[in-house]
DNA sequence: CTCCCAAATGTAATCGATTTCAGAACCGAG
DNA sequence: CTCGGTTCTGAAATCGATTACATTTGGGAG
C-alpha cells in the first residue's frame, strides 16, 4: 500500500500538494498532472483510517434493520443505497434482528468508526438513540415512529389498514380479522387502528377475538391464523400486517384448503415472490423503495448542515384490490 | 467524545497503561480497577479509526453478493453474521448488483478501509480480485467459483441439476426444459449440465431449444418460460436453475393456467415465502445459510494465521419432491 | 523600480490508539 | 547484602492523511 508521502515524493512535490489535489484546493496544473500520474503509478488509495482520524467523519451511513430476510426491507435499503452511493457514501447494512442490545451494538460502531450518520428502522418504542444522537450525528428513523426528536419517514399505515379492510367489506366478507405484528411497535397498532376504523365506519362491532398481535415473521403470520381458523366462529376474511405475515396467513389457508379467495386476505405490503394469481389477494402496496431514498436525501441534507426542524415524511399507499386487473 | 488521554488523567495513569488495560497485558490489579472505573464514568469508547491506523487492521468483514433482494444470498448473509458476530467481528453487506463496477469499488473500499477480510459471490468469472488479494488479505469465494486460488465454498451444482431433473423424470414427465443464470456463471453452467447428465442417462436427446440462459432474477424466469411456452412442441416440465428462475417460471405457468403440477416444476434453490402446497414442485434445497457459516469459519481461520493451501468445501443438497411430505 | 497582494507550496502539528524501549520496583537465591 | 530476573509503568515514536501557518513567487498598481 502506498502512502502519499510515496506518491508525493515521485512527483516531486510535498504530501500536502498531494492531499490538496485529491481535496480540491488550488495547485498549479503541472502539479496536479504529475501528482495524478504519480499516484496511478502507484496504484494510490487514501487511507481512510487516517483521514477519518484526522477529519473526524467518514463518509460511510449506517442502515440498521431488524430484518434482513424480508424483502421489504431489503427494498428499501437499494433505495438508501442508490441515493447514497450517488453522492459518495458507502452503506453498512447492519441486521439488528429486532434485539435491542444488538442494534447498540451496531449503533455504537457507527459511533467509534465516525460515521456519518444513521438511517434506523428502530427495533421496538424502547431503542435507545441517546448515545447517537448526543454525538450530534444525523439521525433519520424510518417506518417507525422514535421517541426522539428526529427526522423519519413512514407509510400511511392506519390509512392503509383502512383500505385494506374496506376492500374485503366491499368484496362482501363479513367476519374480518386482523393480524399484526407485536403491540409495541407502532406501526402494528397503526394499521389495526385503521382496521377497527374501517370496522366501525360500517357500523360493525369489534370482536376482540379477531385482532391479533404476533411477530412481523411468516411464522408468527401462520400460528395467529392457525388460532383464528380455531375458534368457534371463524372469520371468513383476515388483513395482514404486514408482508410476512400475509405469507404465513396464506400458507395456513392453503393447508386447510381455503386458498384464497375461498377465506378473503389483504395483504399490507406487497406478497414477495408470489406466485399466486393477482386477483386472488388484496394487496396494499407500500413504496418500500422510496422511503429508503427519502431517508437517504433526508440524511444527506442534514450531514450537509441542513439545521431545520426535524420532519416527518408520510408516505401514501396504492390499493391493488383482489380481482382487479394487474 | 473521551479519549484515553481523559480516562488515564482520571484514573491517575500512563495512556499506556489504559490501552494495556483494554488490550489484556500485565497492569496491576488496581489499576485496572480505577482504568475500568475511570472509562466507565467517562464513557469510553476506543476510537477505531485510530486503532485501524495503528494497528493496521480492523475487525470488520466484508461480504459482497450480487443480489441482496435474493433471499438466498440474505440466508447466507445471516450465516456470516452470526459466526462473526460471535467472533467479534461486525459484517459489512456490499450489494454489487451484479455489475463488476459497483463490485471493484466495494473491493477498494475494503482495502482503504483495512478490513479483516472478504466474502464474495463474484459478479462474473472476469471479476477482478487482484487488488485485495494484492494486500494478502484473506478472500473466500462463495456460491461461484473464481479464477483465484483462494478458499471457496460452493454447492453441489451438478448434482442438484441432475437430482431435480431425475425427479422430472421419475414423476413421468417426457420435455423437460433447462433455464439457468447467465451461462459465464459457473454455478448456472453445472446446473445445466447437470440436467444434461440426467437426460442422457436416460438415453434420451437433448433438444437444444429446451435449455435457456437467462438471468437469475425473477424477470429471468419469467421470460424464459414464456418463449418456451410459445415453442411448437411445449415442454411438459421445467427445471429451475435458481429459487428466482423459480418463482418467474411458475407465475407464468400460472398465468397460463397450467399451475404445477399441470407442467412439473423442479426448483434447485427453495422457493422463497412459498405459498404454495408443499407437494406442488420438487424443491432441491441449498444449505444457504450454511454456506455462509462455513465461508465465515474459513476466514476467520485465515485471519488467524492459518496457511494451508487453499480449500473448496463442496456442500451437498437435499430434494424434496413432489408430492412428498413437508 | 518598489510595494503589496494573491496564488502556490512546503513545514510541521494534529487526530487517538498502540507499541517499543527503557527504567523502576520488587522478588528470591546465593 | 548483592545480583539477576520478573513484572509494571511511562515517555515517546508511530500509523497516514489533513490543515494552520509560514514562505516563496509572480504580477499588477502606483
Amino acid at each position: 500500500m502506498s502512502t502519499i508521502y510515496d506518491v508525493a515524493e515521485l512527483a516531486g512535490v510535498s504530501p500536502a500538494t498531494v492531499s490538496r489535489v485529491f481535496n480540491g484546493t488550488s495547485v498549479s496544473d503541472e502539479k496536479v498532472a504529475a501528482v495524478r500520474d504519480a499516484a496511478k503509478r502507484l496504484n494510490f488509495t487514501p487511507n481512510r483510517a487516517a483521514r477519518t482520524l484526522r477529519t473526524q467523519n467518514s463518509e460511510v451511513i449506517a442502515l440498521v434493520i431488524p430484518d434482513i430476510e424480508n424483502p421489504y426491507f431489503t427494498e428499501m435499503a437499494r433505495g438508501v443505497e442508490d441515493v447514497a452511493s450517488k453522492a459518495g457514501y458507502s452503506v453498512v447494512l447492519c441486521n439488528s434482528d429486532a434485539q435491542l442490545d444488538k442494534e447498540s451494538t451496531y449503533l455504537q460502531i457507527a459511533i467509534a468508526e465516525h460515521m456519518s450518520g444513521v438511517i434506523i428502522a428502530t427495533a421496538s418504542e424502547s431503542s435507545n438513540l441517546d448515545p447517537i444522537i448526543a454525538t450530534g450525528r444525523p439521525v433519520v428513523a424510518v417506518d417507525r415512529h422514535t421517541a426522539y426528536d428526529v427526522d423519519g419517514v413512514v407509510m400511511a399505515n392506519r390509512a392503509a389498514g383502512t383500505s385494506a379492510t374496506k376492500d374485503l367489506i366491499r368484496a362482501g366478507y363479513r367476519r374480518i380479522a386482523y393480524i399484526g405484528g407485536p403491540a409495541h411497535i407502532d406501526t402494528a397498532a397503526e394499521r389495526a387502528a385503521g382496521w377497527q376504523d374501517a370496522l366501525t365506519a360500517e357500523g360493525r362491532e369489534i370482536d376482540p377475538e379477531l385482532l391479533r398481535f404476533s411477530t412481523f415473521r411468516v411464522d408468527g403470520g401462520r400460528a395467529a391464523m392457525e388460532e383464528l381458523l380455531a375458534l368457534p366462529e371463524r372469520p371468513d376474511a383476515v388483513v395482514a400486517g404486514n408482508n410476512l405475515i400475509g405469507v404465513g396467513a396464506i400458507q395456513v389457508l392453503t393447508e386447510h384448503g381455503l386458498t384464497p379467495p375461498a377465506v378473503g386476505v389483504a395483504v399490507i405490503g406487497s406478497l414477495p415472490f408470489t406466485t399466486l394469481s393477482p386477483s386472488a389477494v388484496t394487496v396494499v402496496r407500500l413504496p418500500a423503495r422510496h422511503m429508503g431514498v427519502t431517508a437517504a436525501n433526508m440524511l444527506l441534507e442534514r450531514i450537509r448542515g441542513d439545521q431545520q426542524p426535524a420532519r416527518t415524511v408520510v408516505l401514501r399507499n396504492q390499493v391493488h384490490a383482489a380481482g382487479a386487473a394487474r
